[in-house]
RNA sequence: GCGGAUGACCGGAUGGCUGCACUGCCGCUGGCAGUGAGGAAAGUCCGGACUCCACAGGACAACGGUGCCGGGUAACACCCGGCCGGGGAAACCCGAGGGACAGCGCCACAGAAAACAAACCGCCACUGAACAGCUGCGGCAUGAUCGGAGGUAAGGGUGAAACGGUGGUGUAAGAGACCACCGCAUUGGCGGUAACGUCGAUGGCACGGCAAGCCCCACCGGGAGCAAUGCCAAAUAGGGACGGGAGCGGCUCAGGCCAGUAAGGUGUCCUGCUUACCGCCGUCCGGGUCGGCAGCACGAGCAGCGUGGCAACACGGUGCCCAGAUGAAUGGCCAUCAAGAGCUCGCAAGAGCUUGAACAGAAUCCGGCUUACAGGUCAUCCGCACUG
């Protein structure tokens, strides 16, 4: 019922010339992820949200964005579709409430992730964005 | 038709929209096309292929595994066919199924007794005592009670298991003491490749169970694993080789300023000289972390055909190429259709609505085993009922 919007949402998204600059990419080394697990955390009902400002940005329209779903989430099957809804929703929110320069890291949680609204997910990644960059500010 | 047994199979289909990974192409911030999970991909329990290490001669010891027979296989703890034992009315199912005179150990509870014989309740005759009975008064083919010294293991009861079983002869009562059948042991014939079966003879019961307690016997096994292993190789630091490399000022009254610098250390005390070494600079070499590439998908491969075989399987020829990621792709939604399920209406045929799902995701690759699984399909067989 939301994902058609959501998709025509993405392809705007991802086609309108205002947002030429934002560009996002994967976390896939160990030691960024523990670089962000030091800055701040935001729990929401269906994941964590980790974020920090990059210190040497180098780039400066990027944001980069991991995804880990431990054991802890389910089996197999499980996992990968936490992961894949939440690489999902981070495709749909993180172009336009995203800040460039940042890293992020979304958590899985058990049985929450997957069950969880696909638009109440991707309304919580707005505003846990909104709280880091206000914690950030303090 | 109902109930059951066994074996095999499927694990929604089609279309559209939109994503992801890889490959190829193009007019390359992108676009187009193709391909993209399973029967268990799972557990990681066995067996291999392939690597490296060790030994390069295998054996012995230790440790681990396997354990009726024959066959299949690269190999196996797997598969096929058979044997034996147990279960079932049957189809069929289950079985770690070698050795208990090589040795050690154990046999709880109950029971008299648990391994070498014995005897609790019993049964039996003998004998002694007193009592009763009978008497011809000497006693007794008498009855029951108590004691003594024996015989016996049939019956009772316990147990997973009790020193062969059932029936008879026999006896005081009994007992393989004897007989018949069955079991057992030894042995011979026949059938079978064999496990084993079968027929007979002899013996006369001796030799309890547990080897899934240790053990013995036979056979098998060197160790570690794709994060194996090989190749390429940046920055930083460190190692080695070769080469290079000698400078000491000026201004200002002073404070200070300008210029230059790796310019300093070691060598027997000092001075001088020298580049002998370190530190310094350059070039090269080797090791090596992150990373990249190979290993890595043409293989004990898949489909169907033929031949041999009861079968597992083998052989032959035909066709096909079918995931390859590495914080790890293969997804989501919609529509239509289909097996099935539920509810309502209806005598029924049927109609309407809802649902339309399980276990679960490749990670070097194969052969197995085990475990999980919504719903469904097919074949063969057994029993019962019905029809003819």
């Amino acid at each position: 019922m939301i994902t058609p919007t959501d998709s025509t949402g993405t392809s705007e998204g991802s086609t309108s010339p205002d947002m030429a600059g934002i560009s996002l990419e994967r976390i896939k080394q160990r030691r960024d992820f523990l670089h962000v697990a030091e800055g701040a955390g935001w729990q929401t009902p269906g994941f964590i949200l980790q974020g920090r400002r990059r210190t040497a940005c180098n780039r400066e329209g990027l944001i980069r964005i991991g995804f880990t779903c431990s054991r802890k989430v389910g089996n197999a099957v499980v996992r990968n579709r936490a992961r894949r809804r939440l690489a999902h929703a981070a495709d749909i929110v993180l172009p336009h409430h995203g800040i460039p320069g940042w890293d992020y890291v979304m958590i899985g949680l058990r049985f929450r992730t997957v069950s969880r609204n696909f638009a109440k997910l991707t309304q919580d990644l707005e505003t846990a964005v909104r709280r880091l960059a206000h914690k950030e500010m303090r």
